[in-house]
RNA sequence: GGCGCCGUAGCUCAACUGGAUAGAGUACCUGACUACGAAUCAGGCGGUUGAAGGUUCGAAUCCUUCCGGUGUCACCA
């Protein structure tokens, strides 16, 4: 708040030579003054009371005089109870929208030399992206932006899982019922169709399970495992993953698939190749849609070995430790964490160890100086802990990392359960929100005046628009309900009343032609509407300052709301093309483009797009 | 059970990180299109901030104890 700090200096001076105190920028508390008081800012001086030992209103009257006498910005002051609300002049007002006016990237910050990698999406291909996945790519996507508006240079990646014994289930039943069907031979996305062999595998082994379940030797096992008490489905439910490694023949075969995968058998290889691929296709459609790219990738085939080395080097460190079967230990219980195994009796890694890994790659291939890793909230201990090794192992980028943790979301029914075919599918979604998109357009017949192109593409801003700002509007920590019905909704607090406002503006530029603007700061008569959205205005450079140190772009939605709100309140309230003096005509469009600008900027961090007719 | 996170209007979310009488949207009523685009604006209704203590000029925010929800505690990923 470039323009408010020369008020806050003022209030320290006033401060220093009244009472002879020494306050620091961060010890002095501004705020925007409540509607009910008059005023424009407000000093909070509780702070003095004490050490002065004087009222409150005596301090107040002394500062408030001083500053009106010492700053020619400030021209009247009160004070109720503690606070000290301020007056300001209208010079101000309209110094500050052209020095803001004049400044070529308003609320960016210059590159600061460093880098940072953001790691998002980092899905499993066995099946296609759903809800989940959005919430975590918009997170990541837009702390990219938001992090490069604060002056990174930021490498966006993701963690592609493509091994393991997921995607030999999906090859497996592919090529025992796929009869090569392909996804163009079906017509079927890639990755739904791969999706589909997945979910194939599953229906295939819960009837061999279930056979089992009545079978002779399935009874027995139910005989003589069973909890006291515990009924034959409930048993059954708890037993699978053991049925699975040790009766199934399905499981078996899935397992022998993987083994040959592991010894890079070249059919299994080439078959793991092409069906993968298909799901990288599929992916590759909805990530377009969704307008999010990256600049890096990992393939967990390529980094699930990653990190023996560093097992040893952490071994020699001291850090881990190795018990008599082999199996090497790191022990946290000193920091309040648990004994955590890094490699297994028979010398394999196990997960944390390929993240352990990984980051040291990254940072051999970058540089980085940062790392943000963009996964749910359900993965917070595991996080925890792999930063606490980093750190014990010395890693140079070990104080850059941040986890960015979010909750999961949750149906109006209830959780979202894959077993359960609750959840929501990525792709359907977004055809559903650009359907009402287009529902909503064909009632008002705006954007019929543009071409069918133009008119596609506004819709998917439109529908996108909202479906983003509903999910990014919350703070990323908390659970969020998605309710499908209300995530279409272009009313209120939503993506479309952001947009409409940058729409209503554009159309103010396009009908204000070329006429000059020359005698916009001559304006005199500042209204109330007009000085709110300047407050606002002052405000963006400091949010998005915020939202890049909390690695929270909720902050940045709630913010574009509350200046769209303000716009939208001054449009109705106040002539801008028609005013009543060429001065305020010219500086009301003046304000009308920085909004605008604002607007489109921040939503830009949140990875929405701005429609210029809607 | 241990540890972590979350409880704010009927519902979905805010609250400038300890500041004034806790705000928006939605839903439900009521008004405003012969003024720059009504996906808009204005008004009404709606609260013991899960509960009880504590800290201080001042608490939704910090501390303690409960209650509810959720996650995690694998030689799984």
């Amino acid at each position: 708040m470039l323009y408010l700090t020369t008020i806050k200096h003022s209030y320290i001076k006033a401060v220093q030579t009244a009472f002879g105190i020494e306050l620091n920028e961060n010890d002095v508390l501004i705020n925007e003054t409540r509607k009910e008081f008059d005023g424009d800012y407000t000093f909070v001086i509780f702070p003095l009371v004490k050490t002065l030992g004087k009222s409150p209103e005596d301090i107040g009257k002394t500062l408030g005089e001083w500053l009106v006498t010492n700053d020619e910005n400030i021209i009247g002051h009160n004070t109720i109870k503690g606070f000290l609300n301020l007056t300001l002049s209208f010079q101000f007002w309209t110094e500050t929208i052209k020095s803001i006016s004049k400044v070529s990237n308003y609320g960016i910050s210059a590159p600061n030399g460093k880098k940072v990698m953001v790691e998002f999406a980092s899905p499993n291909t066995n099946k296609p992206l759903h809800l989940g996945h959005i919430r975590n790519i918009l997170l990541g996507w837009s702390c990219s932006k938001i992090l490069q508006a604060n002056g990174y240079e930021v490498i966006k990646t993701q963690v592609i899982n493509d091994r393991g014994i997921a995607i030999c289930k999906s090859m497996l039943a592919w090529q025992k019922f796929g009869n090569d069907a392909t996804p163009t031979s079906t017509q079927i996305k890639g990755d739904h169709f791969v999706g589909e062999y997945y979910v194939r595998f599953e229906q295939e082994l819960m009837k061999e399970y279930n056979e089992f379940q009545s079978s002779a030797e399935g009874i027995a096992i139910y005989d003589g495992l069973k909890k006291e008490g515990q009924d034959q489905t409930t048993f059954f439910k708890e037993y699978k993953n053991k049925y699975f490694n040790d009766h199934s023949a399905l499981g078996a075969e899935a397992k022998q698939m993987l083994l040959k995968w592991e010894a890079k058998d070249a059919d299994t290889v080439a078959l793991w190749q092409k069906m993968n691929q298909w799901v990288y296709d599929g992916f590759d459609v909805t990530y377009d849609k969704l307008g999010v790219t990256f600049d890096s990738l990992y393939y967990e085939s390529d980094t699930y070995l990653l990190g023996k080395k560093a097992v040893d080097i952490g071994i020699k460190k001291g850090v881990f430790y190795q018990e008599p079967d082999g199996s090497v230990w790191v022990n946290l219980e000193d920091v309040g964490m648990d004994r955590k195994i890094v490699m297994r009796s028979d010398g394999t890694s196990v997960y944390i160890t390929q993240d352990i890994g990984t980051a040291q790659q990254r940072y051999a291939d970058y540089g980085i100086d940062k790392m943000v890793y963009t996964v749910a909230d359900e993965q917070d201990y595991h996080f925890k802990v792999l930063f606490e090794i980093l750190k014990r192992l010395d890693e140079p980028f070990a104080d850059g990392l941040y986890h960015l943790s979010y909750g999961m979301i949750d149906l109006p029914t209830g959780k979202m359960k894959s077993r359960e075919g609750t959840v929501v599918d990525a792709d359907d979604l977004i055809a559903e929100v650009i359907a009402e998109a287009t529902e909503m357009s064909a009632e008002r017949g705006e954007i019929v005046t543009l071409t069918e192109a133009e008119q596609i593409n506004t819709l998917r801003k439109i529908g996108l628009g909202a479906l983003k700002y509903f999910i990014i509007k919350v703070q990323p920590k908390k659970r969020m309900i998605f309710d499908p019905k209300e995530s279409v909704d272009m009313q209120g607090q939503t993506g479309p009343y952001i947009q409409n406002a940058y729409v209503r503006i554009q159309s103010i530029i396009r009908k204000a032609g070329s006429e000059a603007s020359s005698d916009a700061y001559l304006y005199v008569d500042i209204n109330e509407q007009e000085k709110t959205l300047i407050k606002h205005i002052m405000n963006f450079p400091d949010i998005v300052k915020e939202a890049g140190e909390q690695y929270d772009p909720s902050s940045i939605a709630n913010y574009s709301y509350a200046l769209a709100k303000d716009f939208h309140r001054f449009y109705h309230d106040v002539r801008i093309l028609n005013a009543e003096t060429s001065e305020a005509k010219s500086f009301r469009i003046q304000l009308s483009i920085i909004v605008g600008d604002v607007l489109s900027k921040a939503f830009d961090m949140l990875g929405i797009e701005m429609p210029e007719r809607m």
